[in-house]
DNA sequence: GTCTATAACAAGATAGAC
DNA sequence: GTCTATCTTGTTATAGAC
């Protein structure tokens, strides 16, 4: 539909409510509520439920690759920095306001085929950006494997923090950040 | 409720209807059909559709932890060897025949509270199998970080393999477990 | 143990007034 | 842009016959 700010804003109390219920268990008369409106109201920004979904995992995909570019950008330039650089960048979008990357993570098979196909060429290079400095990481024998299977293993570890990370706990997602480098590289 | 065969043989094709299609969207209808009898003559064998997906899961759980035993049992004793046995008996409960361990895992928060009080000591269990062996790998200095990260990275890998694994495609559950226990190893 | 029939309710979505 | 009111459909679960 349009792209309002007030569309932005809803999208972004949707996403909280998709993490903590799931999609098929938020009703559109918990996300109206959550948005001070009345059920009915919500169909004046969006034309369906599953338009709210793509509106959120778009945000959140995007949010995530715009992050990991800039802290690459930040980067030191040696694979190792680099390597945390993104772990990094991944978990601050997934645990620090567990939010839109984390619905376009653990819903996107509630997509339809349209958005499905209209997203993906974005999930695409996110997943290149980390295809790169990986490929870079195993070419300098920082990490062992084949990449595309280290790449997936590395995001699944990632992405399963979801599940069990406590903010209150005593670890912050840079040091989670951290101990997953220190697994998976080989000591120099 | 009770225990019988037939009860067996629908969990069976509930885990299978969860895993397609997630426990939200699965309809007791689409199940009654799976088995072939009407949707009302399910409540014979469950009170409620929360009770098959406790029973799932409990399937689920109890099916991986009979497996890892046996699969450490088998094992040479040495920490390298017992870490890939459990990694393979990890993935072949996921990938080999997608079912009542997958449920297990991603639908575990859709439990009730009293059906997860009565689970929580079997998960517990076979976290505990792991737990063992992610000891003796870090003191034989196979493997580096802290236990309890460690833990949480290696099977957050496993479970994400879910997502992407095609039966059809080169690797076998096998080779995953050689090569992710390959990217956490120090080479020696 | 399975069937038919249906109760009781919750869901997504629409229409038209304001 | 939001409201009220409502339609339509789908959902879990129950009751009683077979």
């Amino acid at each position: 539909m349009n792209d309002s700010p007030r569309r932005k804003e809803l999208t972004r109390l949707a996403a909280q409510l998709f993490v903590q219920e799931g999609f098929d268990r938020t009703t559109v008369r918990m996300l109206a509520q959550e948005m001070g409106i009345k059920s009915g109201s919500l169909f004046h920004h969006f034309r369906d439920k599953q338009e709210i979904l793509a509106a959120v995992i778009e945000e959140g995909t995007q949010n995530a690759l715009t992050l990991a570019r800039a802290a690459l950008k930040d980067s030191a330039p040696d694979p190792l920095s680099r390597l945390h650089a993104m772990a990094r960048a991944h978990l601050d979008t997934l645990l620090t306001d567990r939010n839109a990357h984390v619905v376009a993570l653990y819903e996107w098979r509630r997509l339809d085929d349209g958005a499905r196909d209209h997203l993906t060429h974005l999930r695409d290079a996110y997943e290149a950006l980390w295809n790169e400095v990986l490929d870079d990481a195993i070419a300098a024998d920082l990490v062992t494997g084949d990449r595309a299977l280290v790449s997936r293993f590395v995001l699944g570890a990632l992405n399963w923090t979801v599940r069990w990370y406590d903010p209150d706990g005593p670890r912050d997602p840079e040091q989670l950040a951290h101990e997953l480098v220190v697994m998976i590289t080989r000591r120099p």
